[in-house]
DNA sequence: AAATGGTATTATGTATACACAAAACAATTT
DNA sequence: AAATTGTTTTGTGTATACATAATACCATTT
């Protein structure tokens, strides 16, 4: 053994409430908790084999993110958005991804531009396919990807929090007929934005691409006659 | 006793982990908990005769909206934001006042638009009283009003706390000579394109406003040549 | 039967207890 | 003295215990 040095990784502990947290999201997010569904902590422990104190903990984390609603003294719901909100939660993504877009035009490296060639190139790929599942992980690689080109931390995790927050509408705006292929072209005017390094066309095709992303999903909304709310205002 | 409802406000009940988080979040955003320093929780628990949970429950808190950072079976420490993680933090802020300024344009009801008004006249008073804490507080007041007027709740929580992560230097920056009355003014030029309900003008004031802010802060940061950042890179 | 009052149950909020990792320190060896 | 190992201390992570608010249930009264 003249190299080899022994690094076993203790990087990837993970503290159960973290554990915990994500499969809550998750469950909330794929729907299997629906939204107005009590949280009952004890339950949830007794059903992940935990005590109290790490749901208890992965709760308080979700409600800062959004997914989790406290009433005190009464307990924990899960948050369903009304349309006013979605409508809400768009007018600061578009601003966000816009913003992040133009910073990318500015700042990305060759070597990520070529990563988000190839993740463009991924999601070609998944969309022939057709298998939503797959579109919607290609899709949220990419914009990972343009994400971090923007170089502003903060703004990748903000970003990363606020498609979560709308992710359990996702795969139903993507099953809007048409709704892939014009993504894939929205998706290409931004990558060519940034290829040339053009801010301003950058920007405005990130908007484009999220005030089309929106309408697909109201569309969808209304078809469904979703009251995705509930006795929640408008 | 013909229509009186007895309403009596069980609302204003926080639990000890609001109180505890509330107490914690002015330590350090007055200073008194400085950047880099370790946050033990028996020993806070113990200072703010509770126990250990709540704490926990507040450091968590704090810890989603940037102002501890904890690592790994390692402890809490005071965040600081070092000059590159400032300059984030703003370009975010920019985007997102901006966008605040332009819905509140869009639709702000006569009724806020005199509050605003209000509490520029208020501002300006302050001011001229040159204490800087006042001024503040009145900066603070005016910001919230035109936040509501934006008729975004989201967008009002995210820039509310986004404010508080760079508090902790606000001061320093007011200090920076000449730079209230110019911000002053900076205020004026929002109000009036609110008032005259033009998105585009008051988006663009909101940016100066933010730029120079920055501009400021930064100046101020330099000349105290301070490293806010501990062990941190840029 | 409806309404009121009381009791039991359930679940949250908070405190404490226990286990183990990390760090600090001391002791032993070289 | 330096290095290595063992030991102690400290503090986090998790589990559990206890107190009280909220709710549900039941009984009693009218």
């Amino acid at each position: 053994m003249t190299d080899g040095r022994i690094i076993l990784n203790m990087d990837n502990y993970k503290p159960l409430r973290e554990i915990v947290f994500e499969a809550m999201r998750e469950a909330i997010v794929s729907g299997r908790l629906a939204p107005g569904e009590r949280l009952v902590e004890i339950k949830l422990a007794d059903e992940m084999g935990v005590s109290r104190t790490p749901v208890r903990e992965a709760i308080r984390k979700l409600e800062l993110e959004g997914f989790v609603i406290m009433m005190q003294r009464k307990g924990a719901y899960v948050a369903g958005l009304s349309p006013k909100e979605i409508r809400d939660v768009f007018e600061i993504r578009s601003t966000l991804e816009s913003l992040a877009a133009r910073l990318a035009a500015e700042r990305i490296t060759q070597v990520q531009l070529e990563q988000l060639k190839r993740q463009l190139a991924d999601l070609e790929e998944k969309i022939r396919s057709h298998e939503i599942e797959a579109v919607v992980k290609a899709d949220i690689a990419f914009h990972d990807v343009l994400f971090s080109a923007s170089g502003n931390a903060r703004l990748v995790s903000m970003l990363s929090n606020l498609r979560e927050q709308i992710h359990r509408y996702r795969s139903m705006s993507l099953s809007y007929p048409g709704r892939m292929s014009v993504a894939l072209g929205e998706h290409r005017a931004i990558v060519k934005a940034i290829t040339e390094h053009k801010p301003q066309e950058a920007a405005e095709a990130a908007l484009e691409h999220m005030d089309s992303a929106e309408a697909s999903l109201i569309e969808v909304m209304k078809k469904v006659h979703m009251s995705i709310n509930d006795e929640r205002e408008e």
